[in-house]
DNA sequence: GCCAGGATTGTGACCGGTCACATGGGGCTC
DNA sequence: GAGCCCCATGTGACCGGTCACAATCCTGGC
């Protein structure tokens, strides 16, 4: 019942064992559960507690203790919807497990950022705590991998085929599987081939929807066009949308992001080649507009909060012993068909 | 050059005092570049911060200044565009003034979560450090009115007509404008009056985008139909835009968001009014995909990432005297005709 | 050659907690 | 009733920095 509010300086627990008449340790064993406290003590420092009003200063609990109860994620543009669920699955996993969490923006502004990369690595680290690498993009990727050895981190990757070396631990969604069954459900409507419009790989190999879209592809003994690369934003579709438009052999495309496929579908809307009249356009994450698009889009659904959740769950368990180590299930993505895709024209 | 690492206990000034054979105090004083070190002495020192690896630990720096280069912004989901971009603003800002930024989710559960929503503002003001609100909904809002006095923080709000008695720091977009523009740019095209589908307001009474629609219609002597109740996501929208579809007399919308707006020209697509033929749509934010809708959408542009500039600017003002206090300039909202507006059909 | 006084540098206490160990009382056993 | 052990509590040092003040060095002026 702290009614006198406005306490300048912070009433510390040497303040409250004076006013509970004991000493500042047992102030400590009492906020700390510890068991050795005689309960009519406790009674009386909970009281002092709830008198002044005292909150445990959490920046000399890490100096004092070295545990810092705090995360920090880094990222890449966060107003990308997987991100930002990501972010948000941590935030929400983070707060029931008393952490707070802190973000760091990774500028991907392609190259010479490689120093920037590094500096917001070491501020993470400098900050004390776990941190969560999101390392869908080449930024995430590096900076994932200027991580000094010794700190406890955890990275959201793309793909589970980690980099030699590198034994960290990370969680995934299986985007190989989720871009294998988007593939097979465009073969399955009678389409000769898919074409792909890819995302900016993590890694210098093919990624892991990449992966997926072949393995497809190569097991129905369709042909295997090149992917073409995109960015992760509309306009990266658009692009791609309006060169695929070209051929009209192509009657099947596969995005690496809902967001590309919006920029492709505007394309062949441009172009004059209705969707899904004559092509098939499938999306990847499922972005909450995806569905009220026209045509809505089919996609493949990916549990990016979870993947959050599961994130910092490692995480805590790598910090705390105490926290269980919740094993981090890979989520199963989930085939949403919708509007944009179809059976393909009828051979003219 | 420490090419050592791997260094367990982290070296603290005294470690580097003892290596350059001085004492911790000539130490710190090198790292805060205070005038009155020899030379010499520097260098000196400077080789041993090198050699040894040292960084300065930022919680003990915390906790003995008391200052702790600390932001936390409380928000609720930053997933939506807007949001997301004000937190990239200020992320942004925040490390170039070497600040760490913090987040904390509001969980916009409607009601009955008073009580998180005050823990939350308790976790925030407990890290330290300021506080940025994005106050453009309820919970913020609620959030807002929940900080405790002398913490210092900045509301991100969606109008400056501040509650009574509230003195606090904020920066704005000009809703109210940007609204009033839109619904200019409807008017001119001819049609009789618009229709307006809300975000769910940030405060009792009527919004700043709801005050510039109703500014322009009155202005235009256009008759003023009741706004409608929208969500923040596609999917209210598209409820709203069903129950304006049934009306054949509406012929323009005004939508509190770029959302509402996809999930209105969905409802319309849906009861067979095209658009822009039968009805025109406008937005509200200019989100990335915005472009690349079909129609692509018309819609006024805010400087989200701008206004987070502002907000940690003005934070860094309250925080630090030295920083000089940049004036919050409100950004001119700017209208982006598309698509998705044009003339009313002609009367039948 | 001596002293004032600024330039440098060092010392002790403190920020608000935790940890390791010491100490004072009961209650039990024998 | 002595010896033990455990329960409850207190004391001192420390985490890694900063702050306020004291102490020393060096230099110029007389």
């Amino acid at each position: 019942m702290n009614v006198t509010g406005h306490t300048r300086r912070s009433v510390s627990i040497r303040d409250v064992a004076t006013a509970a008449g004991v000493s500042y340790q047992t102030v400590s064993r009492v906020i700390n559960n510890h068991p050795s406290v005689k309960p009519s003590t406790r009674d009386r420092v909970l009281a002092a507690i709830d008198e002044l009003g005292f909150r445990r200063n959490s920046t000399a609990l890490a100096l004092a203790s070295g545990r810092s109860r705090a995360v920090t994620v880094l990222t890449s543009n966060t107003t990308h919807y997987g991100y930002a669920s990501i972010l948000q699955g941590i935030e929400e996993t983070a707060r029931a497990a008393a952490y707070s969490v802190g973000v760091g923006v990774l500028e991907s502004t392609d190259e010479a950022d490689e120093a920037a990369i590094a500096a917001q690595v070491q501020r993470a680290a400098d900050s004390g705590g776990g941190l969560i690498v999101i390392a869908y993009d080449p930024a995430g990727v590096r900076a994932l991998g200027a991580v000094p050895a010794e700190l406890p981190v955890v990275g959201v990757v793309e793909t589970p085929a980690s980099p030699p070396g590198d034994d960290r631990p990370w969680v995934w969604a299986d985007d190989r599987e989720a871009a294998y069954e988007a593939t097979r459900h465009l073969l399955s409507l009678g389409h000769e081939t898919v074409h792909y419009v890819a995302i900016p790989s993590s890694t210098r190999r093919t990624s892991a929807r990449t992966t997926g879209w072949q393995q497809a592809l190569r097991e129905a003994g369709a042909p295997e066009p090149l992917p073409l690369q995109g960015s992760w934003g509309p306009a990266g579709g658009h692009t791609a949308g309006l060169q695929l438009a070209q051929d009209t052999d192509v009657t099947a495309i596969l995005c690496g992001n809902d967001d590309l496929a919006l920029g492709v579908i505007r394309a062949l809307h441009e172009a004059g080649r209705p969707v899904p009249g004559e092509v098939s356009v499938a999306g990847f994450d499922d972005a909450p507009h995806s569905a009220y698009l026209t045509p809505s889009l089919t996609t493949v659904r990916l549990d990016f909060t979870g993947l959050g959740r599961s994130a910092f769950a490692l995480l805590h368990g790598a910090l705390e012993e105490s926290a269980q180590i919740a094993p981090h299930p890979v989520s199963v993505p989930e085939l949403v068909v919708r509007e944009s895709s179809g059976p393909p024209p009828a051979r003219g």
